[in-house]
DNA sequence: GTAGGGTTAG
């Protein structure tokens, strides 16, 4: 290998090398790019020979470290080096380990190829990877099985682990079938049963919305001698909060010390949330009481959803109060947990609120994301202001994306200041900024509300290769809407002549469209039924 | 190497 193979790499990797990997490399010094090697006047030594303990370690170090490319250079070493030290089983799972932790998992499982074509035999902890490498990483549950199923016609029976990684991967593919039956194979092979194994199974069965399923599983496990613990009812509660059933929580959450398990805070933040979401404020915050007085804390996750709920449907005055008391209380908050309260600011036109808080932000440890830049600017324009605004967005720190540009568009054309856009377009044209659906959605809606009916349709035209649907969707909606519902009708034989399917989104905004127009004129009628027509393909 | 709640901007 030429010295200048590695250091490029190396620089390029710029997170600090992990003790684990400082360690491997002073045994391995003969293997370190020059860059790495600590100073030294004295001549380097002649590269000593490495076993394969010392080739292993370092690519152990490297799995942990999820550096990839670096373990599949060192497995290149180790076949080409001379004396050669051909990679084992141990060498090749350790270089798919960290193919996989460094998000790479197809490369992982062609490695597995690899060790096959070299004729290296897997064993147990190679395949159990493999199948862990399909099922969690690939989501490839039928490939997870195929794998389990070849391990065990070889002699190497799967673990108790690999089966419930497998549990897990069916249930994440909503296969609850494969997994009960996964579930029996492993009662039959008499392997110890943990919640773990349960857990996917439950929340299946509870997104499935079968509570009594989900009920009869838990009281099974108590039975077989396998305690349900917090996550398993944590699940459970969850389940029985999206059905409303509250009166079940307080039950399951009253017999908790009976059945020898301690709610936490995601048990009560689960429950919060859930309160919430089915307009039971009042409930909530005697549940925040409850949680306060036992010395628990809300999470930040269920914190932000509490606020944005009080802050919908109380005001945000009521928000502000209960932001300050968590902070009183000492509650963990974040920066969603900001961004939700400076929204909610927004949208009542507090933007001197909002610039307090974003400043209030800058002062602590929390750093603002693009959605707090976007919801400043936002805000800024609704209140007005526009130059603030303006110059938020050329500030330098300030990352503008595809969202703040459709912000700045929808803002700008409803002040009617399109005409100062230019800002904006010049890096949209250089390619800083790319345009989305909702940004062309966005100018053929802005287009034709400022009486540029004609562009918008010109536009629709020239988007991509022409008609792309969500726009031609709002061109629609706006045609008939003013009245022009005759265009709609050239514009869709447009559309098909050009051998376009007409979407379904496309007739929806028709039909809203004639609503919101609210008409019953006899000569709209019949438009509408040939649009209608059009839609059945009996047009 | 495995299980829970999962929120905010156009």
């Amino acid at each position: 290998m030429s010295a200048g193979a590695w250091p490029a790499a190396a620089a390029a990797t710029s997170a600090p090398l992990s003790t684990a990997v400082r360690a491997a490399m002073r045994t391995l010094g003969g293997l370190l790019p020059r860059a790495h090697r600590p100073h030294s006047t004295t001549a380097a030594p002649s590269p000593p020979s490495h076993t394969l303990h010392d080739y292993n370690r370092l690519l152990a170090a490297f799995a942990q470290d999820g550096d990839g490319d670096a373990a599949l250079r060192v497995l290149r070493r180790m076949r080409l080096s001379s004396p050669a030290c051909p990679p084992t089983a141990v060498s090749y799972t350790a270089a798919m380990s960290a193919l996989a932790k460094g998000g790479r998992p197809a490369d992982a499982a062609s490695l597995f190829d690899d060790m096959l074509a070299n004729g290296v035999a897997p064993d147990r902890a190679a395949f159990s990877l493999l199948l862990h490498v399909y099922s969690s990483h690939l989501h490839l549950p039928a490939a997870a099985h195929s794998v389990l199923l070849w391990m065990t016609r070889l002699g190497l029976p799967p673990n108790p682990i690999d089966y419930t990684d497998l549990i897990f991967s069916f249930c994440r593919a909503g296969r609850l079938a494969d997994a009960l039956q996964l579930l029996d194979e492993m009662r039959a092979l008499n392997y110890p049963l943990t919640p773990h194994t349960f857990a996917p199974i439950i929340k299946e069965l509870c997104d499935n919305g079968d509570i009594q399923a989900a009920e009869a599983l838990i009281s099974s496990m108590r039975c077989s001698g396998c305690l349900p613990d917090v996550v398993i009812y944590n699940i459970y509660i969850h389940g029985l909060c999206k059905m409303g059933y509250f009166d079940a929580v307080e039950q399951v959450i009253g017999d908790s010390s009976r059945n020898g398990w301690v709610p936490d805070a995601v048990t009560y933040s689960t429950y919060v949330a859930g309160l919430c979401q089915f307009g039971c404020l009042e409930e909530a915050f005697r549940l925040l009481e409850i949680i306060v007085e036992k010395g628990l804390q809300l999470t930040v996750v269920g914190l932000n959803i509490l606020l944005d709920y009080v802050a919908q449907d109380l005001d945000m005055w009521a928000g502000r109060e209960v932001l300050e008391r968590c902070q009183e209380l000492g509650f963990v908050v974040d920066v969603v947990t900001y961004n939700t309260v400076m929204d909610h600011f927004s949208k009542k036109g507090k933007w001197l609120r909002v610039l307090k808080l974003f400043t209030d932000l800058l002062k602590k440890p929390i750093t603002p994301n693009a959605r707090t830049c976007n919801i400043f600017v936002s805000c800024l324009c609704r209140a007005g202001k526009f130059q603030f605004a303006k110059f938020v967005f050329s500030s330098k720190g300030f990352v503008a994306d595809t969202v703040t540009c459709n912000i700045l568009i929808h803002e700008f054309y409803e002040a009617g200041k399109e005409g100062e856009l230019g800002f904006l377009f010049a890096d949209v044209n250089t390619g800083k900024i790319a345009p989305d659906t909702i940004t062309y959605n966005t100018l053929v809606d802005c287009l034709f509300r400022s009486g540029r009916r004609s562009e918008a349709g010109n536009f629709v035209r020239h988007i991509d290769n022409g008609y792309p649907t969500e726009p031609v969707a709002h061109l629609t909606y706006w045609l008939v809407r003013s009245g022009n519902t005759r265009e709609a009708l050239r514009l869709f034989d447009d559309i098909q002549i050009k051998g376009l399917v007409l979407d379904s989104k496309i007739f929806a905004n028709v039909i809203k469209a004639f609503c919101r127009k609210g008409t019953t004129e006899c000569s709209e009628m019949s438009q509408l039924c040939s649009v209608l027509d059009r839609m059945l393909g009996i047009g």
